[in-house]
DNA sequence: ATCGTAACGTAACAGCGTCGCGATAGGCTG
DNA sequence: CAGCCTATCGCGACGCTGTTACGTTACGAT
């Protein structure tokens, strides 16, 4: 019973391609209801009925950028060498951030006014390190970075391809191409001491 | 000539507290011009006397936040070992960055809406490192991480230090002992890597 | 054919950043 | 001392925002 609903999957799926458009192009102030639902084809009922509010639409961006890094980071190949497939991993993760910045931005932080995940989604960034830990817990298993704690690990390599992103963003590594070096030279470093085994009981 | 102002520097100091308190209580939703002039005793004119507009005001916020950096990074003794004097620099920056949670999102990224600092206010940030610039360039200079550019170095631990702040502030390195292990960690093993000589060219 | 109901678009609400406008207040000139 | 000049003031309006109450519409059930 009932009118049916024509605000569908397929609405869904446009009212999502132009949000992230507008956050690609304008940033966070161009993505607002009325933009969004008329860039679409449609009214805010729309984005009220599938996404129960902004934050809603919001969040669907961001289990989208997860989703993308996720995908990054899956597609590095193993390597016996953990200097080696942890750098990758690294480089993946620039990409990522490099690829779509706002994406990035919402995915990682506060590049949109009142947004914050929370339960679900904030462990959703972390399910999209999976990689990350499962290659240095395999490092860690073969006694490659003896004495250390995957989790602990990969949180930490995690802190720091995040800072760098940041610092990147906003300039502050220069040209790529330094910006690469830089990366690359962090990663070695840290790789490097964690080859040592911890001096501190952990 | 003309009438007296009376949006002067006393003015300017009430405005830029009040809007300190209010990113601090509510978050950035929180610093409305009207809000902050009304709270202040006086009116949406003088933000725009006295700032030229709301970016001007947050601008005026940042820079008191990279201000706070600086000291608190000022405040660390020297020391011989770049371990024990690295550790209370970053330990610094954590300490800065938990203090004022909200005042350190606008210092170092996106906690409010389309702020972003550029020209010299992007160069603020980075001079606020300089305590830490000027420590690498000790340690290189007294051969303690040998072949390194401490520029370079700086920039990598600034990456690593503002990573962990900021996966710290989303909960992600959990409880505060916990969290405070995961950085000193990170930074042993990020000072062991820097005390190994590069081997790639840089 | 009529009714019930669920989903629709519209229009309104309060709040936002910004700025044009008339009022105001003090220093300078006569 | 009177009056003008002008810089600064507070007020109110403009167009925008997210959200939601309301009247309308379209279909299945009776």
């Amino acid at each position: 019973m009932g009118r049916p609903r024509e605000h569908d999957e397929q609405t869904r799926r446009t009212l999502l391609a132009v949000a992230g458009d507008l956050l690609a192009s304008e940033g966070s102030a161009g993505v607002s209801v009325r933009r969004v639902s008329q860039e679409a084809g449609t009214t805010t009922r729309a984005v009220y009925s599938l996404f129960g509010d902004k934050e809603g639409l919001l969040r669907a961006l961001y289990q989208q950028a997860a989703e993308t890094m996720r995908h990054h980071h899956e597609a590095v190949p193993e390597d016996e060498d953990p200097l080696v497939e942890i750098t990758a991993l690294a480089l993946a993760y620039r990409a990522a951030a490099l690829e779509e910045p706002n994406l990035y931005g919402l995915f990682m932080s506060g590049a949109v006014p009142g947004f914050r995940p929370v339960g679900e989604d904030a462990r959703l960034a972390r399910r999209s390190l999976a990689r990350v830990v499962q290659a240095v817990q395999r490092f860690v298993d073969t006694g490659k970075l003896p004495g250390r704690d995957p989790r602990a690990v990969a949180q930490q390599l995690w802190g720091l391809v995040h800072g760098l992103a940041a610092l990147e963003l906003q300039g502050h590594l220069g040209p790529p191409g330094q910006a690469e070096a830089r990366w690359r030279d962090a990663v070695l470093a840290a790789v490097t001491g964690y080859r040592q085994p911890p001096s501190t009981p952990q």
